[in-house]
Parts: C-alpha cells; structure tokens; sequence
RNA sequence: CGGAGCGUAGCGCAGUCUGGUAGCGCGUUUGCUUCGGGAGCAAAAGGCCGUGGGUUCAAAUCCCACCGCUCCGACCA
C-alpha cells in the first residue's frame, strides 16, 4: 500500500473530548472517528487492527472446537420475553418496533437468541457438547459511554455460548475457553489477568473476567500475590482476627450536630474503625440493618447474595425514622425501633467489644458496646459484607492483598441452566429420558481488547503496536520519493515483504522527513524502514522496531534488507 | 436521572462579561525557497457562531426553550 493513495489523517494535537491515552492516541492517529458520543466510525488503519484482534479470536476459538455462526441483531422481543429478560434488562436495551408495530430488541448480547438455535437443532446428546460462537456487532444504551471504545453503545463483541449434558461436562466446555482466552490476549501482546467475578445480570453460578491491567481500568481488582485475583464487587477477604478487652457497661453520650462518621469520629476523638455504621436497606422491601466498622465500605452485591433477595436499596429517610427511630446518623443496633428489623453485620465485627454506635435518638451515640452482650445480632448474620480494600487478608494464603484497576477485555461464565431451564432447552438422554441442557457463556470485546493493547502499549510519541494487530507491520519511509533509484529500492523492499506475507505501507508523501517519523510513531507500526538517497549512499536502508529507542537502529546494505525486517517482527 | 462545564472553519481555541455584522494556530490548495525528527515566505479557499423563538435600529454576544457533547455524581449515614 502508497500512503499517497491511503485514507489516512492524523491530528497533531489532542481531541478536546478525550481523557485516557487511548482514547487520544486513537483519534490523533486516526484509527476512529466519532459520530457521537458511544458511536465510531473505524477508519481504515482502526479496521485494519480490529480485523486482525477479529482473527486471533477467530483463530483461537476454532481451535479450541468451536463453530462460528452469526445470529441477527435484530430480535424478537418474544424471545426476551420468555426468559424474563425484556423486562429485567430495563432500559439497557435499544428496543425498536416494526411498521406493524411489533417489538424488537437489538442484541446486548445473545443468550436467548441461540438458546432458540439450540433447542431446535439439538435434540440428542449425542450432539453434545457443543460450543458456538459468533463476532457480531452489540448494542447497549449504556448509561455514560466514555473514553473511545472502552465503553460505547454500539460495540463489536465475540460471545461463545458452550452446551454440555451435566455440570461436570460444562466444566471441561469452561476451562477450554478460559485457555483459548489466555491464548488470545497473550497473541494480542497484552497481559491479561483472570480474576473473579459476579455473574450481573447474566447470571450463572460463577464466573472469571480477564483483565489488563491499566490505571485508565474502569474496574477495581484486589490481587494477591499468590495469584489470587477478584473483581471487587466479588472479592472477599479473611476476618482479621479480634482481641478486644471486655469493656464496662454501656453508656448513651450526646453527639450534638455530628452526623457522618467523620463527624461523629472527630467530636469524639476516636478512629473511625472504633464505631459500628449502621444503615438500614430495604430489602425486596423490608428494612434490614447493616453494621460495618465506621471505616468500611458495605458491598452491596455481597449482601444482596448473603440475604438472597432480589434487591437491596438504602432506605429513604422516612423508612430509616420508622425502623430505627433516629434519622440517618445516630442508627445503631442496640434497641431500634422496629424490633423485628433483621440486624446483619460483618464479620470483622464478630466479637467486637468497646465499640461506639448510634443510639436511634437524634444527635445521640451509644459508647462501650460490647456487639455481642448488647445486641441480638445472631451468629450465622455475621457475613463477609464489605468492600475489599487494599492491605486487607487474602482469603486463599493470608498475605495482604493489592488494590489494582483493571479493564474487563473478556468473561466467561458457567450459567447452568438458568436460561435453558427457562426457555427449555432439553435433549433425550441414552435412557430416552428428557434432560435440560447445561450452558456456558464467553465474552470478549473486541474493540476494547484493541483499545487496551493502545492503554497497555504506548509512548510520548505514539503507539506502539505489536505486530500480530499493527495496521501494518511495517512501514517503508521513502525519504526522497522523487528519486528513481531510491524509490525503485523501497518499491522492491515493499514487494518482497508483501511477498512474505507482511503487511507493509510505503510513506511516498513528498513530506520533510520529520513529519514522516512523527507520523510513524504515532501510528506505531511495529518496525520502520529508512529508505533514502543519504542512507543509500552511506550503506544502506535503516530498520528499527518502534517499541526500541533510536540507539537501536541498524544500518544494513539492501540486499540483507529482507532478513533484517522480518527478524525485527518476530 | 442529579450537578457542573461546553457547543464559533476539518482539528485545537479566542471573541460573549461591556450588542455594531467573525478572528488566531494547526490542517487544506497554489507558487517559490527549503529538505534526516511536525520548515520559511507569499497568496487563497473554507463559517445559518448547535436549533428554534424573543428583546433591539442592530445579536456569536442579552432573555427563554430545546438539542447535542464532556466531566463529576447516583444516596455508605
């Protein structure tokens, strides 16, 4: 390819609108161009990396057995009906109506979709198992679409979707994806970890996100280094353990205008891990309270899971008044209003002794709790409920655990039968017996893998793409394009690599040299060929990969050329 | 959804407070000189100043409404 005939635009100076490096580099480099917020445009460099992130996939899920098809975006909202997920995904899906005014949904992702496949074309298990996948464009109406690609609302996902005839099975379909998933990011050139995760919306009894590592991440990972790694609205934690001192009788102390913990914690001199926060949630609608220590964080998605309900929510002011008989800021434990109120706690807190919580009067808290001779909070409600934070236990070795930010590039999910139950999917067994199918779900991002590789692998100057997803793996910089010779050499080189199979551009712009190479590592195709009347007549072209420092450059004669370039893409 | 900020040439911005009919840099086009890390000079093209309404002799500028974009937040007592 001539650079004079490419669509290729770079911006010297940085869009107004984009925050992360990836985000910049991605528009200055001119790999995307943005229709509105959530919406790009891949130009033909941009499309050139997706295809070949697009391809690895591809590659790699053949190999690990499974069959590419491609569902429509369009679908019936029957169809989400029947699993329940019409309504539950609310307003995250795009719906759209026919002229006949009937309901359609355009994919967020597709479980119901080839669940509808499978139960029509598998009828047997002598068909199982099977995995299916396909690279089809999604749609979500997310809330705040930000930085590029990371998060938009229309966005190129590969989801595979594994069938087994047990969970044993389903187990064998998971961990063959979870391999073909390290595979895939290792040949992308990125380091992506798996870490724990909750299921979300999806559902499922477990699941595993791949993460690159990235302060830009939207996610907060706890990592340990014995290699445990979670999401934090999944990790959890060992209790510390707890010698508190038996403390004297409790003793009800005025706390006048002091409301947050920080308040509370200031007027009364003391750390803010000596208090007991106590918030009231309504939980599928009934009020239950919630005791953290005073500098923790409850986990939502933990307590929803420990108290098996549907939804959890903080209690409006009126409820928290009704329940407790304070308003928000002097709630505790000890005597509320509503007797019956279920009191749930974290387990740090088991045993704690001397500790200071709200009184449920207005302005007033309680000092010298001892949590377990003041309050009914039974045993088995003392849960993991908290946010890990950093320097908390691992709970796999006991060493302390890192706070890390992470970028989900893919998930994989063991869902069970949640979806096949519902919409049964069944197969006959041997014994002719009807059984429902057992289902796995695999995700990756395509445009956010190619978005990390950029966070992950960058300079001042620009990207620096590995060669396996560069636009082009090599660029020939032909200095002097108006001379003969040294075009006729950089024409040759560009047919003798194309002729290797490699990807190569051939900058022939009547630029000054200096814009080439800015232009070049701003791309940052992985190696660059010097080809010019100077270099030609003091030995030869130059070659230099784009990941090393000029010091690293090497001058070689034309016709070692060749070896010398497809050695630096290894 | 709540809060804040911003919509002016392809991109980055000034001008708005204090109304008088639009400007800078980059990019683009042409010419000359330059030519190994974003050259210089000269000339030129390119704008319903987000949309609609209002005030005024006169609106990018003041008022109202709407649309769009960006950031922060979404209840942690």
């Amino acid at each position: 390819m001539k650079w004079t005939k490419a669509l290729i635009q770079t911006l010297r100076e940085n869009p107004g609108d984009a925050e992360i490096d990836s985000h910049k580099l991605l528009v200055r480099a001119g790999l995307v161009k943005k229709m509105a917020g959530g919406l790009y445009t891949y130009l033909p460099l941009g499309l050139r990396s997706l295809k070949k992130v697009e391809n690895i996939v591809r590659e790699e899920m053949n190999r690990a057995g499974a069959q590419e098809i491609v569902m429509p975006i369009l679908q019936t909202a029957e169809l989400w009906k029947e699993s329940g997920r019409w309504d539950s995904m609310g307003p995250n899906m795009f719906k759209v109506k026919d002229r006949a005014r009937h309901d359609y949904a355009l994919a967020p992702t597709a479980e119901e979709a080839v669940v509808d496949v499978a139960r029509s074309v598998i009828s047997s298990y002598r068909q199982l198992p099977v995995t299916v996948y396909q690279i089809q464009w999604k749609f979500r109406d997310e809330i705040r679409p930000r930085f590029g690609l990371m998060r938009s609302k229309e966005f190129l996902m590969k989801d595979a979707y594994s069938f087994d005839t047990s969970m044993e099975a389903a187990d064998g379909s998971y961990e063959a994806m979870y391999e073909a998933y390290k595979r895939i990011f290792s040949r992308c050139g990125l380091a992506a970890v798996p870490v724990e995760a909750d299921t979300g919306d999806i559902g499922g009894k477990s699941s595993h996100e791949f993460h690159v590592l990235a302060e830009a991440g939207e996610d907060g990972i706890a990592a340990c280094q014995c290699g445990y790694a979670a999401n934090l609205e999944k990790a959890s934690r060992r209790a510390p353990a707890r010698e508190d001192e038996s403390c004297p009788e409790a003793e009800v102390v005025p706390t006048p205008g002091a409301k947050t913990i920080e308040e509370v914690s200031r007027f009364m001199g003391m750390p803010a891990s000596k208090f007991v926060k106590s918030l009231i949630y309504m939980c599928d609608g009934k009020p239950v309270m919630v005791c953290v220590a005073g500098d923790r964080e409850v986990n939502e998605i933990k307590l929803k899971h420990f108290l098996d309900v549907a939804s959890v929510e903080l209690a409006t002011p009126a409820d928290i008044l009704s329940a407790s008989g304070a308003s928000a800021g002097s709630v505790g434990p000890v005597k509320p209003l509503d007797a019956s109120m279920r009191i749930v706690a974290d387990f740090a807190l088991k045993g704690a002794k001397g500790v200071m919580v709200g009184a449920n009067i207005d302005d007033n808290h309680i000092k010298n709790v001892d949590l377990a001779r003041d309050t009914k909070i039974a045993d088995e409600d003392y849960a993991d409920l908290t946010i890990v934070a950093e320097g908390d236990i691992c709970p796999k070795c006991g060493a302390k655990m890192s706070d890390k930010r992470g970028i989900e590039v893919g998930h994989v999910f063991k869902l069970g039968v949640k979806y096949t139950e519902a919409m049964k999917a069944v197969y006959k067994t041997k014994d002719i017996n009807e059984e429902v199918m057992v289902m796995g779900c695999y995700g990756i991002g395509v445009g956010r893998t190619m978005q990390a590789i950029i966070e992950q692998s960058h300079d001042k100057d620009g990207i620096i793409w590995p060669s396996s997803v560069s636009p082009y793996q090599v660029v020939i910089e032909n200095l002097d394009p108006s001379d003969a010779h040294v075009t006729e050499v950089a024409d040759r080189l560009e047919a003798e690599l194309e002729a290797k199979g490699v990807d190569v551009i051939v900058d022939d712009r009547e630029e000054r040299p200096g814009v080439k190479f800015k232009d070049a590592d701003l791309i940052g195709f992985t190696v660059r060929v010097v080809v010019g009347a100077k270099g030609l007549s003091n030995g030869g072209i130059e070659v230099k990969r784009r990941a090393d420092d000029k010091s690293k450059t090497k001058v070689v004669p034309v016709e070692e050329a060749l070896a010398v370039i497809l050695d630096s893409l290894k």
